[in-house]
DNA sequence: CGGAATGTGAACACTTTGTTTCAGGGGGAG
DNA sequence: CTCCCCCTGAAACAAAGTGTTCACATTCCG
């Protein structure tokens, strides 16, 4: 996950840490670095170092996490501390010298949205992507703009792979027990899933004649 | 300010720092202590010990801030810091051995310090911010006359961004759990607020068709 | 080769949402 | 206390968006 870090020449050993926890530290000069070279599935938090001095970066924190939107951790050196109590706009802080699991931690609490909800409500499959809590899906990180019945079929294969499953079975789980329609609208909503899969992906849904469909 | 500590028999540096800091340590026995012995001007921040054990510990912190809806700040052995990375309810964390002003700026972040103003009176997001003191919006820096209704709908979207919600779960959190009304009445609500944000904004609020809204 | 099953494209109908309008009601001014 | 404004919620209508179905082409397997 790509993480801004600020400023440009970064302590070597502060990236040396955020790679170990498992980031790839991108040097940003700014918060338009950050704005202009935001990748699709977004940033990890940014991570702030107080230098040159601790103003020029509390300026720079405050306006990543205002115009960015991300939360920002910042590195200060003990010494500092005080002088971060009534600033606003920094999401954490963490003291010098480095704790390496301390690092890890404070930045996977910042990755988790505000109000706790966690990054487990996303499915996933190979390089596909479909977030439960958006309603988003993307391949290979690019959205892919499906609809709600695209979306609740792919859902169902994507949490039930592997196994081939009937049209009478998807019409009832996908659409409802309740539902009374002709199976041939799972073919067509099928072939609908399958398009916008694109080519290499299609396959993933495979057909089993004159049984149904298997996916995985 | 009264600071609820656990576990009863806290360690007495930790207990001394508090002190230094500026609070009045009250030493808990448990949640229901909490919520018992709360004063009328309100707790400071929860304080709790990673003692005797860390499980012990987390799943007191949690039921303090779920139940007595304080924020919980952790203390713990530099050892344990993985064990939470996983965990919820936890508002913040501090390692040990314990560094004094970090403990004092961290109780402050956390929103009630002895002498200062709550953290959270003005919500942001881009340009946009409500002040939830007087219950004011500015977009762009212009003030902006919101009705109450809507400006209720959109703190609930700046508070609670990036995820859908249905028509249900927005007249139960924003109108009330008790309020019983056509879901359309939401639909009106959210075209009015998309006018008043304007054009370019308007498209903050994404419709996910036959799921709900998402803001942000 | 022949029949059955599935893929494909497009038309149709229905659901969902956007927009406008209107009546009731609460709160403030006089 | 009364009047008036305007916020609120609901209903009616318009406009898309979406799902379903049908007709036909293609593939698969005996």
């Amino acid at each position: 996950m790509l993480l801004p870090i600020y400023p440009p020449d970064p302590t070597p050993n502060l990236v040396d840490a955020a790679v170990e926890a498992g980031y790839q530290p991108v040097p940003v000069a700014g918060v338009d670095d950050v704005i202009e070279r935001a990748p699709e599935s977004g940033w990890a938090p940014a991570l702030v170092e107080a230098r040159p001095d601790l103003g020029t970066a509390v300026a720079i924190a405050q306006k990543i996490a205002d115009e960015a939107q991300l939360p920002v951790l910042l590195v200060i050196d003990r010494s500092m501390t005080d002088d971060i109590a009534a600033e606003g706009g920094i999401t954490d802080f963490i003291l010098t010298p480095l704790d390496r699991t301390e690092l890890r931690v404070r930045l996977a609490r910042l990755g988790k949205a505000p109000n706790g909800t966690s990054a487990t409500e996303v499915l996933s499959f190979r390089d596909l992507e479909l977030n439960l809590a958006t309603y988003q899906a993307t391949v290979a990180g690019v959205p892919s703009d499906l609809t709600y019945m695209e979306y609740e079929l792919l859902r169902f294969f994507v949490e039930n792979p592997a196994r081939v499953w009937s049209r009478e079975q998807l019409l009832a789980k996908v659409w409802g027990y309740d539902y009374f329609g002709g199976s041939r609208t799972v073919d067509v909503h099928v072939r609908r899933l399958r398009a916008k899969l694109g080519e290499e992906r299609s396959s993933w849904i495979t057909t089993v004649r004159s049984v149904g469909y298997r996916f995985g």
